[in-house]
DNA sequence: TATTGTTATACTCTATAACTATA
DNA sequence: TATAGTTATAGAGTATAACAATA
């Protein structure tokens, strides 16, 4: 099978890639993605859903255009996502006070239940793969350093 | 329009996900990825062919199944992929000489151009997005940790 | 039996444009 | 005029299953 007519996978030379912290950053975040996956499938949450939860707990009364302007999400796609949330007990759309054309977003007390649940997971999950760095200070250089790289 | 009924985005409190490096990875993700698109989209080029071409430059000769599997990627998604880059007369399939299943990659002479000009612009925005960072010393700091957190 | 390239398919994500009702 | 939610739509990316040719 293996000749050396042919490269197998075991030699492959990544090249530029190997210096591009493009590429590096898409790694590592598609193993966060499917580790997230493995810890949240069950439950029916991607990481997107997972980032709406966590905004409108952390910010009760939301509009939907609010929530995707936080997030870097377009309006459009809110509408399906807060529709599933919905019907999964999770969060409720109210009708705002002062404007009738939004809505304002909160959980349910379903919603923040199973939001620990959750969020209790993610966590776990992180502790895991933060053991891999050296010291709490390097997570934070980290997550600073990647604040940075995002703007 | 600003009130204290409905909060606004300036206010939004981000919770757990500011201290979730998987949350941190896709931002940073998706700011080099719209990055790429500005810099390299009137090529024809998006990050993931870009990634073909790069190995495939180091490794001629690699067949399409072991690219995927160098990139993580399914076989199936090689073939359009591959039809694309022969198109842009980048690359070419040849007939494996021992396996007539498969096909060896190479770069054609315009694609070695090619690939020069791309990376070209590429490192160049590398540049820019490093320089954010304090040191030489803190990019290779990096580029080790997100391979860490790659598998 | 297993593997390569391929096709068909489907599902998610994302982005755009247009509509309505409100502001 | 502009904005919020919505709908329709289209494109990219990704994953699975199955097939023919070949190992």
């Amino acid at each position: 099978m293996a000749d050396d007519t042919n490269k197998t996978d075991q030699s492959v030379d990544f090249g530029i890639l190997n210096t591009l912290v493009g590429y590096r950053l898409r790694r590592a975040q598609m193993n966060f993605f499917s580790k997230f996956a493995e810890v949240c499938s069950d439950l029916g949450i991607s990481p997107g859903l997972f980032a709406i939860i966590a905004i409108v707990e952390r910010n009760p009364g939301l509009t939907q255009t609010a929530v995707a302007q936080a997030l870097g999400n377009d309006r459009s796609a809110m509408v399906a996502a807060v529709d599933k949330l919905e019907k999964m007990d999770i969060l409720e759309r109210r009708p705002a006070i002062n404007d009738r054309r939004s809505y304002a977003l909160f959980m349910t007390k379903k919603g923040e239940k199973f939001f620990a649940t959750l969020s209790g997971r993610v966590m776990e999950h992180e502790k895991v793969m933060a053991s891999r760095l050296e010291s709490e200070q390097e997570l934070e250089w980290l997550l600073k350093t990647l604040d940075i790289l995002s703007q």
